[in-house]
DNA sequence: TATTTAATCAACATCACGTCGTTTATTTTA
DNA sequence: TAAAATAAACGACGTGATGTTGATTAAATA
């Protein structure tokens, strides 16, 4: 890691802090460049010497927030054995949610930003990506019962929905308890879950 | 139904092939009001005649598809019998289905604006609030596993998740084809659905 | 302390926005 | 068919955000 000029890392910080406070506020479309500065108590110019425009700094947003997505993934992955246990994707799920509770403030923001977010797409897109990969070594292709894309396309759907649920409303179980729910109905199933079936 | 001057009817439909074109080119977000009056072969102040700006131009073509769908609900509620038939959700669904892809070149467009769309949104909005009413009539809240809330946001997740895939990938199957694997994915649960368990 | 380098400031051209008043063309109605 | 009504075109306007530039000031580093 290089060094970094103390002011540069002051006012990344200062643009940072006003972003997540402006996109929370009237979401990210609404926010302007001058708004960003005069909340930064910066130079509007020298909002260009650190980002492009405003897609650059909400790339920069994601990007972080989605690699911390990945090295949870990967070590998770590594710390379990490789076979199917019954508790590692509840384990790997309940990581997630940590990780998703810890940077929540930004995450929200994110996902508010104007009803729906780009940002969601691209945790959608990372989540089916993972569960692509990875469906290959759990699933025998000739056992499914609907096609493998229809598949993964349900379950990314539902787990952003559970998440979004959860972060709209105030984050009120545990990480723990929320695997607990998205293992119920993953594994038993929707109609299960609410009491139609046994 | 009042009388319509044919040159607002003509200069609204030049409006909307335009609109539809552009956001299907390059997502709701970059289409500018000048983009849609030389694309519709307008002048720019014509716009303003018909809608007060970019989004509520979208709103009308978002209320317009919302209000089919509730249309198609209602009517199907009214058309089956009161109690639970198992086959009633799923043509529910299959008709569902049908009015989306009918509609379809409008909805993708609306679906693809940059991402993350805020009519996916409002859809979302719609299934759960019917979700949550016509739950109340199926499900006994003493016999559910998990919270009514949890439940309901990731049905609809889900249910907008395997949209949104069959919309993507050219809606290779039937409505009704797509209507029983929901209720597979639904009923039975992924797992059922992935062969992992019997 | 001297030298880099970041940030400020002011100004600039550009572009989309929304509005307005006028003129032209078309439709409706009387 | 002529007159009245109305939609659309046209051109111009002020506004506000954008991204850039060049010169100046301030701070951090070696």
């Amino acid at each position: 890691m290089e060094k970094q000029d103390l002011r540069k890392i002051k006012t990344r910080r200062a643009i940072d802090a006003a972003f997540t406070k402006l996109i929370a506020d009237k979401g990210f479309e609404a926010v302007t460049i001058k708004d960003i500065a005069e909340e930064a108590l910066i130079n509007r110019g020298t909002f260009y010497m650190h980002y492009a425009d405003k897609d650059d700094l909400l790339d920069s947003y994601e990007s972080a927030l989605l690699e911390g997505l990945y090295e949870i993934l990967s070590r998770s992955i590594e710390a379990g054995n490789q076979t199917l246990s019954i508790g590692m994707p509840r384990r790997i799920a309940a990581e997630t949610f940590n990780y998703i509770d810890e940077n929540a403030d930004k995450i929200i923001a994110l996902f508010n930003s104007q009803g729906g977010s780009r940002f969601e797409y691209k945790v959608r897109a990372h989540m089916l990506d993972y569960y692509r990969i990875h469906s290959r070594k759990l699933i025998d292709e000739n056992r499914m019962r609907v096609g493998i894309d229809h598949l993964l396309s349900y379950i990314t759907g539902a787990h952003m929905g559970l998440i979004r649920n959860w972060l709209g409303n105030g984050r009120r179980e545990t990480s723990e308890e929320l695997a607990e729910i998205l293992e119920t109905l993953t594994v038993n199933g929707p109609f299960y879950a609410a009491g139609l079936i046994d």
